[in-house]
DNA sequence: CGCTATTAATTAACATGTGAATTAATTATT
DNA sequence: AATAATTAATTCACATGTTAATTAATAGCG
């Protein structure tokens, strides 16, 4: 989506990653196979992302207690300023996608695409 | 698409570099620029792609006489021989994709999706 | 003709995609 | 409990995506 990168060039941070802060926004702290799944990354893809991403103060990781193989990874108050700001020009840019597109189309598009999506249940 | 890369796994090329033979394969030799959009590829990566696929031997890279900036880019029987093997394969492989999502929904894919591909004048 | 602007392509730098190998922790089996 | 199998995550190696800077050749213009 160029406009959405267009959007995020003045934050610092990719589309990957900004899907990221809006899944740790939506559903809160979870562990990195969820966040993988949810986010559409691949599970190396988001290991460099997190590592990228806690650098730079945006997201927390922690082992958890339970199993330690699992880490626990949350949005800091940092990264949800940056979903703060922009949330509301994102909707606009989905928006005007959306009328250019058609809603028909458009809603045609979002159906079909969930019905391909390997993280989606309905694959 | 998965089961594409399945079947070039054995062939050892990308599917880039596999659309970037079927397009020479369909339209036959012509500059990189014009290539570039036909296979649907940044700039930048074409120039890393046709350097590998030349190494390979799948291709052909030519300066144009005419305009000594332009070059122009020719599969070779090598790569010929690849898109041969290869092509029912691939050709089964979106009859299956296209059965399993449904005529209707797959022809109204394609059309959206054309529809919003930069390459493509209906943009 | 000489200079500037434009164009085709490459290079650079960094980020992600992808599949395979590896590590560390947990679970299952006997 | 000891060992094997499984699972969560990381690491590796290579390929492509993306934007900006750069290079080389051509076209335009005074």
């Amino acid at each position: 989506m160029p406009p959405i990168r267009e959007m995020l060039a003045e934050t610092g941070i990719t589309e990957q990653q900004w899907r990221v802060l809006r899944v740790l926004a939506e559903y809160g702290p979870q562990n990195s196979s969820t966040l993988a799944s949810r986010a559409s990354l691949l599970f190396p893809s988001l290991t460099r992302i997190a590592r990228t991403m806690q650098q730079k103060g945006l997201i927390t990781l922690s082992r958890d207690d339970e199993d330690r193989r699992r880490q626990t990874i949350a949005i800091t108050s940092l990264g949800q300023q940056i979903i703060d700001e922009k949330v509301d020009q994102a909707a606009q840019i989905v928006e005007g996608f959306r009328q250019k597109l058609g809603a028909e189309k458009y809603e045609a598009l979002l159906d079909t695409l969930a019905l391909l999506d390997p993280n989606n249940s309905e694959g």
